[in-house]
DNA sequence: GTATTGCTTTACGTTTACGTCAACGTCAAG
DNA sequence: CTTGACGTTGACGTAAACGTAAAGCAATAC
């Protein structure tokens, strides 16, 4: 059991390939790529999807679960990709990430207090539930 | 100080009152009234709105910051309200209370996960920092 | 060869969530 | 009484996120 094989070629996808396997269209995976949200190879006419084309999908679509609209969710991954190397590039992106976690924990406090409502909720109906029972 | 005045006026707003108390315009409030999510009582032509309009336009931005549809933010803030006289009713509220939760707890998840690699991303991007700064 | 399958681009259609006039009612202030 | 300030109902506009034909290339299947 090799464990990396450097004479393999890298496996790729095709654009129905990797559709089906994020349970989305393929026309949705275009229209990520005409947002610059993935850049797929080119074999001659044909989409060739690696490794990376499928981190940047996933990344997209747990920010879709989210409900971050497409143009910002770009912002987020071009970030990750962003150019690091000098240091005023690298401050400017520990700024941004910054931004990124006050936003993302504003959610989760949104969400904790949905949940905790929800607890509530539930608790009063299992009393009504209780005492229709007698 | 009395406790609960029981012959006091219940406190009202207008619509501007509410839609600026909350940040966002009386267009907004109006489509959310013409989906059926909020039902201000009028007095005339005009709207008048009570606590519980307040109540459910707070819900409404929540649900909206977590990304919700409107469509989807009225079944569960009418679920809050659905009548729970039946067994059966419960039986369906505390059904639908569990789908909500599911759905909840999904998110949190990819909030968790989204957050954790952003610590890791900050990490990273400080020891380049740091190796810059020798 | 041609028929099918899969991928491509082009382009218009649709839904959601409002924005943005337009045109009119109403009520207190001057 | 008319002028604002504030409210109202349409009704059309728009941006985002795709859906949905239409029409064509390209390789394999027979």
């Amino acid at each position: 059991m090799p464990a990396v094989d450097p004479g393999a070629q890298a496996q790729t996808w095709t654009i129905a390939a990797i559709a089906e396997e994020f349970g989305v269209t393929h026309r949705t995976v275009r229209h990520y790529e005409d947002l610059g949200l993935i850049t797929p190879e080119r074999r001659g006419t044909q989409r060739i999807y690696h490794r990376r084309d499928r981190t940047r999908l996933s990344l997209i679509l747990r920010g879709k679960r989210l409900g971050f609209p497409l143009e910002e969710i770009r912002t987020i991954i071009d970030l990750y990709d962003a150019p690091r190397g000098r240091r005023s590039q690298l401050e400017y992106v520990l700024a941004q990430i910054d931004d990124r976690r006050t936003d993302l924990e504003r959610r989760r406090r949104d969400l904790d207090e949905a949940l905790t409502e929800l607890d509530r909720f539930e608790e009063r109906c299992r009393e009504d539930l209780a005492r229709l029972t007698h």
